[in-house]
DNA sequence: AAGTGGTCTAGACCACGCG
DNA sequence: GCGTGGTCTAGACCACTTG
């Protein structure tokens, strides 16, 4: 036997699928909450195993729902940290400025693991802003509360910091950019490009994402006040976990 | 019969997925291109119909291919739009700045339709932002070489524009920002606040997006030299269209 | 007309989790 | 141990695109 002879309008995992899309958004499934499992869909619907199973994965698919093995699916939750770009705008400056969406506060404790410093031949695309494929390159991943959410890699050119202590493991007091400071380099303008897309294997992986999350990208150059580059950045942020403020004038 | 009996590490679909993820990552598979289709991968590998489609979801999934009905998959193309923040700092300032990622040079003509204008009560996120829940709102949506790009919405304290030409279907020239100039509520400062998320489904629609697309979502609030605001735009934009630009002091 | 992807059924074995 | 999701098979009918 087939499916009813005319497919009402939208198939019917769609319709399954925009169900409880419609629960999990109106907030009557709530973070955390259990979706109806296959099995259940199965005997409500009167339906066979893979369309239950596909209707869930439009939802996973989708970021609303993580599936758990051995126990169910479950909606899923968004909780986002506050990144300030040009933070020395944004600080109670314009009174009445409220956030439009709800995010921690900064400041919670950051975790930073993974640290790699290499010397590389570096990619086209960094080479060129750099002006030059000779760069130390700086890899580390930042946790908050246990998870992952960031993965960065610095690059600098080897001729401005080569055996100082930009490139030790330990950068000390004031990181990388006070550092570079006291090599007369000290990054006074930024230019960060922002995109999003799908994560690569690697990033699925290393910041632990479940399907349906998305990533943003950052790519930031750090221009000395004489307009030279000391530094490209090349952050790739769980989108779940973040979002982003930038204050600027007309 | 089942498969073999020790998995072989990973599943046959993911195996299937990682090796077209990277013919097409390599650049071995370019822009547009076919991947090999359902019947294909079946003949290949020896496996069945779903098992196929499976290894292809994923990198529909992933934003990397695109299904056309009746004809194949296909290699997904990103050609970005440049959108700029803070251009005023941007400009030319800082002589050796490049950009990292390639995106066609903004000043293509941008089309804009499905205007519409009404008085609504806002939700509680824009009301608090702009102090009262009485507004008008400005529905628009921008498309490039015909392709939808983005899905904008503002919104005006009532009290503000009321019978001004902020409401009417044509702003003028200068648009919006120029007529509220002329009523002593000339934006001077912004914030914008960008998230990155899977597309809901009438986002899906209008910005007529594949799967495995996010959109980012930015959250802009215009403020008056005094600090009043005076504008909540909220734009939904296709991610594989753009690269948003910051620029900015430390 | 042939080939493609879209939807769906009815089974199967597996690893995992939770009580 | 039982229910959960993860993977896979072997079929079917359909709408659509393309030569």
């Amino acid at each position: 036997m087939q499916q009813s002879p005319v497919p009402p309008e939208t198939p019917i995992y769609r319709r399954i699928a925009d169900g409880l899309r419609e629960a999990i958004l109106s907030g009557e499934l709530r973070d955390g909450d259990r979706l109806p499992g296959e099995n259940a869909l199965m005997a409500q619907y009167g339906i066979a195993r893979a369309t239950a199973r596909q209707a869930l994965s439009v939802l996973i698919n989708e970021g609303l729902a993580v599936p758990r093995r051995g126990s169910g699916v479950y909606v899923r939750q968004f909780r986002p940290i506050r990144r300030h770009g040009s933070r020395r705008l944004s600080h109670g400056r314009w009174g009445r400025g409220q956030a439009i969406w709800d995010a921690d506060t900064e400041g919670r404790p950051y975790t930073v693991d993974e640290v790699h410093v290499d010397r590389e031949t570096a990619e086209e695309d960094v080479a060129r802003v750099l002006g030059g494929s000779d760069v130390w390159v700086r890899r580390r991943r930042y946790s908050v509360d246990g998870r992952p959410v960031q993965l960065s890699v610095s690059y600098f050119p080897a001729a401005l910091v080569e055996g100082t202590p930009v490139v030790a493991e330990d950068t000390g007091p004031g990181g990388v950019y006070a550092r570079l400071g006291e090599l007369g380099s000290a990054p006074a303008h930024f230019t960060e490009e922002v995109r999003a897309r799908m994560p690569h294997p690697h990033e699925t992986v290393q910041l632990d994402l479940p399907a349906g999350t998305p990533v943003i990208a950052i790519m930031r150059t750090a221009f000395t006040e004489e307009g030279v580059p000391v530094e490209v950045n090349e952050m790739v942020l769980d989108a779940a976990s973040y979002v982003l403020q930038y204050d600027f004038d007309a």
